[in-house]
DNA sequence: CGCTATTTTGACCACGTTCAACCGCTGTGG
DNA sequence: CCACAGCGGTTGAACGTGGTCAAAATAGCG
């Protein structure tokens, strides 16, 4: 489904990578974009296609995740306003590199990859700002590969959760509600163990009153003992 | 130590992400940039401190690798001749993400923050190479994760085996010798396992006749056995 | 030649996976 | 209206990979 959305007033404009442009810029971008909309479990691309452009989440929320041969996946990230998807892929020359599925009803702007190089050419303040980008990316990853190799599942639950809570936790009477609705599936792919360990660690977190759950969202009751949890096994 | 290397008769230039430049930029680059020999076992920069500036290696090799809380390390990459280092934590504005550590004696070019910047602005050409670069390590970084987070330490030693092999490997009258010497420590930090395991698996490795060491470096005698391990567990 | 660092082997243990059964809910069709 | 299939979630039991600990063997080096 199409619609068009003017950058000059998006919401994901302050958090995005164009969020230092002139006006003058974002309204030339406005030229060569087209705007989507997509409902929860529409994919945006898969891994392995062409890389056609880029994508700018304007609203809504995407998982990005890698298949393996025998159909495992695992989420690299979750992505909400103001994402950038897909310009590794374009960068370095390849196919798409993962599988980008809405997780919540979603408009996302698409930048075609000719007309999206050619800006940036124009552009070295956007140039750099998506070189930033990428660098926080690739840091991430590696910690995240830190993690998978040396922590215990325990522990990269208790970090996920805190990062999550940073990305996108709302202050609530009780706690901070984690303003998201996932699968134990997919909590439990985004932090690289199966599903049962991961049930099993969150029944934990509730019995130690951590967590609890109100309609499929989950409420950090103490991040202070979650970060405890995250912490070098004291 | 110092010592002033040209970069338009760099052995590093065809490798390096500089390979495309003019020869009169190259003239530029070399008034900003500094040359340095390194010893084995020296480090380069260390995990956490400012990022002053990138690296170039022009001759040798370095290990880079992260540390834990506890101390255990894992190694991301094993750079050669051509390899840029540290320009992630640069981009990003972090102080540096690893250590950077001489495996074999080398030549290294440093190019200060400042100039480096200023030099990509006036490079669009090499402010793309870079983003290609990056790009490529990102994707690395996240099959590393996925590798981790579901094969079997039999399976990364057999796939970092052959990687080495991409990259250091030498036809030989009996096979391919991975010209580098890694210790088993080095190698286990580098598929993200112990020691131990690293060790049993090398000398399971020798016995089904895959591959074998003179002096201190590995043969690999059959390729094909090697890349059938790392397939999936037919 | 003795001392240290690296490698190798063995025994044991634990985390987390696998497999399987089961629960609770929702939607669908007889 | 109930039966039942289907799905997400939960729990239990058994197993296995790989980590830990300890000790021996080997290699490197002053």
């Amino acid at each position: 489904m199409k619609c068009k959305m003017e950058c000059t007033i998006c919401p994901a404009s302050s958090a995005s990578v164009f969020s230092g442009l002139p006006e003058e810029k974002l309204r030339q971008l406005e030229q060569v974009q087209t705007t989507n909309v997509y409902k929860k479990h529409q994919i945006v691309f898969y891994e392995g296609n062409p890389a056609l452009g880029i994508y700018c989440i304007s609203e809504g929320k995407v998982k990005l995740y890698k298949t393996t041969e025998e159909g495992k996946q695992r989420i690299l990230k979750i992505s909400g306003v103001g994402a950038l998807l897909g310009y590794a892929s374009l960068f370095s020359g390849q196919n798409e590199q993962y599988t980008a599925e809405v997780i919540e009803d979603a408009h996302i702007c698409f930048l075609e990859k000719n007309g999206f190089l050619a800006f940036l050419k124009k552009s070295p303040e956007l140039a750099m700002a998506v070189l930033s980008r990428l660098s926080v990316e690739t840091i991430k990853s590696h910690e995240q590969l830190l993690d998978q190799t040396f922590k215990s599942a325990r522990r990269r639950l208790a970090e996920m959760l805190l990062s999550l809570r940073g990305s996108f936790g709302q202050k609530d009477k009780k706690g901070v509600r984690l303003n998201l609705s996932l699968t134990r599936d997919e909590l439990s792919q985004a932090i690289g163990a199966t599903m049962e360990t991961t049930v099993r660690l969150l029944s934990e977190f509730k019995q130690e009153g951590i967590i609890t759950e109100e309609d499929h969202k989950i409420l950090i009751l103490k991040s202070d003992e979650l970060a405890a949890l995250a912490t070098p096994a004291f």
